[in-house]
DNA sequence: AGCACGCCGACT
DNA sequence: GTCGGCGTGCTC
């Protein structure tokens, strides 16, 4: 009987060993002995299944070797694909994901897939592409002179396989995205593929639109909304060849070409490519490493590059390529700025419209022309203010006011979504002095509507937004000029294009510039400068009014004179100066927990660990969040200035291993944090 | 990450 | 005397 066992043993010893990685936040791989009686051989990016501890789980074989490493490996359970569904080039992209961000290997090569192959669902063959319609390819449009020369040279790279970083600086109707498309058309006739990142797909629509009349059924667009089956569907038709060019969001960075001919990344300074939860990378940079490794450009295109970008042009790491002109050689709009300090001194009567844009929405109007108005707050009152006692009425779970929305009229916080009853009676003292303070796009919605009484003004934030195709819907009318003025948050600053838009107000510039973080002038400067480019993109011209109580903000001012350049000379000099990005990198942790005592005796005690194990690193903090608690979890962060990422993350996941944070506080480490 | 091992405090 | 807290180390 032994004997016999032994035998088939012996017939089924291969000599074959894997070394095989997990989704276990451990850098290391353990290797197995492959028995030979496995469903399918094995190769490099193959899922396993393997014996860990007591368990079953699922592994990824990086490597294959002829002898064994340790004294007795355990045999594989079975190999779960008949083809790899990772390339090498992508098991190295994930491993230089886990070299400079705080993850490891196995997470990162997770981060690449659909999630149902996380749990071992078998491949199938594709299906016919039922997912696009077919679309006539549209000619392309013959560039001017400062588009010839950047096509040139990006194509010369595209056809000499050379790696180089375009950043196509260029002002909204310069014409990126026929750059973007020509560099594609090249990318496609040398049998290459391509992968475009967008920052949101129903942020750029337009964008999107004129890759699908170009390209046809050769493009995938992915939704980051999209049901994971299509997905997985999509991603296997790349495997197969079917598709050449992916549109997408961050995770589209991870699409499984080979043979990648280009990486573009649309508005590049977009803090949507970063991912806000483990493994916390930066698609911009990931797409960089990975035509990188492809050999192969990549263009990041902005208005409004990153600070962090346009430095690395400016000293050479990338090849700086500027638009100047507007390929219909509209003028920019006019922008102007209204202090509303000086409102107030002047007028009786609090009001949230100045009379110069109230004036200008009127002339508009008359003119049977459209406008929009911009506002980044929801809600009609953005705060509850006892005017006896100070108190602010806050989330009970958040450190945030609880903002008044008067359609539900209810008490809502806008981090935890928690909703109250509206109060009269101060819970603090008793009293009955509630005032409800601040403005929101509901109070901007009311306030216009007694101004313009004939107008039809429809708003545009995330309450009136929920319902599926709202958007499309009210977007249409606005087109159809079904109505007059959008009054909306965020979702107007971004690409819309509607050539009646003469008249564009922005209701309080202000809003993100107090916030306790390097780069919140960055950030106004982007959103003025993004709003503003929605007006006057017709033939009527366009006029921006931009309302702010500091009109002397060097952020404002670059912003209300289309000065990029001027912009990016002193805020770089703010930067040198704080040492702060782009001349250092920055690493947030930040510790949360339901216990107040807990995670500060936490925080405490790790700053200690980190002073002793990197006393080379500069350290700010621990100190509160700045939203110190949210959606009941108190939080404290430690920043660390680091010179070298690759460095400071090996030494920080050593440091860190030894530290034991208790029970009920959780960890959270951030390279290069987007916000502090 | 989990899970086991191990070493000191307050309890039937 | 034991039950159980969480510090430490390991997983092929």
């Amino acid at each position: 009987m032994d004997d016999i066992r032994l035998a088939k043993d012996d017939l089924r010893h291969t000599n074959q060993y894997v070394e095989i990685i997990t989704n276990l936040p451990i850098d290391r791989t353990f290797q197995y002995k492959v028995t030979g009686k496995e469903s399918y051989s094995p190769e490099i990016g193959k899922r396993v299944y393997i014996p860990f501890r007591n368990n079953k789980r699922i592994g990824y074989i990086v490597a294959i070797e002829t002898a064994p490493i340790v004294a007795e490996p355990k045999e594989l359970i079975d190999i779960i694909d008949t083809r790899p569904i990772f390339s090498k080039d992508m098991i190295d992209l994930a491993q230089w994901i886990s070299k400079n961000y705080f993850c490891s290997w196995g997470e990162a090569l997770e981060a690449m897939i659909p999630s149902v192959l996380k749990r071992g669902k078998v491949s199938s063959t594709s299906r016919i592409n039922e997912y696009f319609e077919k679309i006539v390819s549209v000619e392309s449009h013959v560039p001017n002179k400062e588009q010839a020369k950047i096509l040139d040279n990006i194509k010369k790279c595209i056809e000499a396989k050379k790696h180089e970083v375009f950043l196509l600086h260029g002002i909204t109707g310069s014409g990126k995205t026929e750059i973007y498309l020509q560099a594609m058309e090249k990318v496609l006739s040398l049998g290459k593929t391509g992968i475009m990142l967008v920052p949101e797909i129903s942020l750029t629509p337009q964008t999107v639109e004129r890759f699908r009349s170009r390209f046809g059924d050769k493009v995938a667009v992915f939704h980051s909304n999209m049901l994971e089956s299509a997905r997985f569907t999509e991603c296997k038709k790349i495997k197969d060849g079917e598709l050449k060019i992916v549109v997408g969001p961050r995770s589209a960075v991870f699409s499984p070409f080979d043979n990648l001919g280009i990486c573009i990344v649309d508005e590049e300074h977009e803090p949507s490519y970063k991912q806000e939860d483990t493994p916390r990378y930066h698609a911009r940079d990931v797409a960089i490493e990975r035509a990188r490794q492809a050999n192969a450009p990549v263009i990041l295109g902005s208005a409004t590059p990153a600070l962090e970008s346009y430095y690395k042009a400016r000293v050479g790491e990338y090849r700086l390529a500027e638009l100047t002109q507007r390929v219909k050689e509209k003028a920019l709009p006019k922008v102007k700025l209204v202090d509303m300090r000086m409102e107030f001194e002047t007028r009786v009567g609090k009001k949230v419209v100045s009379r110069i844009l109230e004036e200008a929405l009127k002339k508009d109007i008359a003119k049977k022309q459209q406008a929009l108005i911009f506002l980044n707050r929801r809600g009609f009152a953005t705060f509850v203010l006892c005017q006896k006692c100070g108190y602010v009425v806050k989330c009970s779970k958040c450190d945030s006011p609880m903002v008044f929305h008067q359609a539900k009229k209810e008490l809502i916080c806008h981090y935890c979504n928690k909703r109250s009853e509206p109060l009269k009676i101060c819970p603090a003292c008793a009293s009955e002095s509630l005032m409800y303070k601040g403005t929101g796009t509901e109070k901007v919605e009311t306030e216009l509507k007694k101004l313009l009484p004939t107008a039809i003004i429809a708003r545009m934030d995330s309450d009136t937004m929920s319902k599926r195709g709202a958007h499309a819907r009210v977007l249409g009318d606005f087109k159809a000029h079904k109505i007059d003025i959008i009054v909306g948050t965020q979702m107007i600053a971004k690409g819309l294009d509607f050539p009646k838009v003469t008249q564009v107000g922005v209701i309080s510039a202000d809003a993100n510039l107090n916030l306790p973080d390097f780069r919140s002038g960055e950030r106004t400067f982007n959103l003025i400068t993004q709003v503003a480019g929605r007006a006057g993109r017709g033939d009527l011209g366009g006029e921006v009014i931009v309302q702010t109580y500091t009109p002397e903000h060097y952020a404002v001012k670059f912003a209300a004179k289309h000065d990029y350049i001027g912009f990016y000379e002193r805020e770089i000099d703010a930067r040198r100066q704080l040492f702060f990005p782009p001349f250092i990198g920055l690493v947030k942790i930040t510790l949360r927990s339901r216990n107040e005592e807990k995670v500060i005796g936490t925080s405490e005690r790790l700053a200690e660990v980190l002073r002793r194990k990197m006393p080379e690193y500069d350290m700010l903090g621990p100190a509160p969040s700045p939203m110190v608690k949210l959606r009941g979890y108190y939080r404290w962060n430690i920043l660390l200035k680091i010179k070298n990422r690759v460095e400071a993350v090996k030494t920080l996941k050593h440091s860190i291993k030894g530290f034991r944070k208790g029970s009920e506080v959780f960890m959270a480490v951030d390279i290069d944090p987007m916000s502090l």
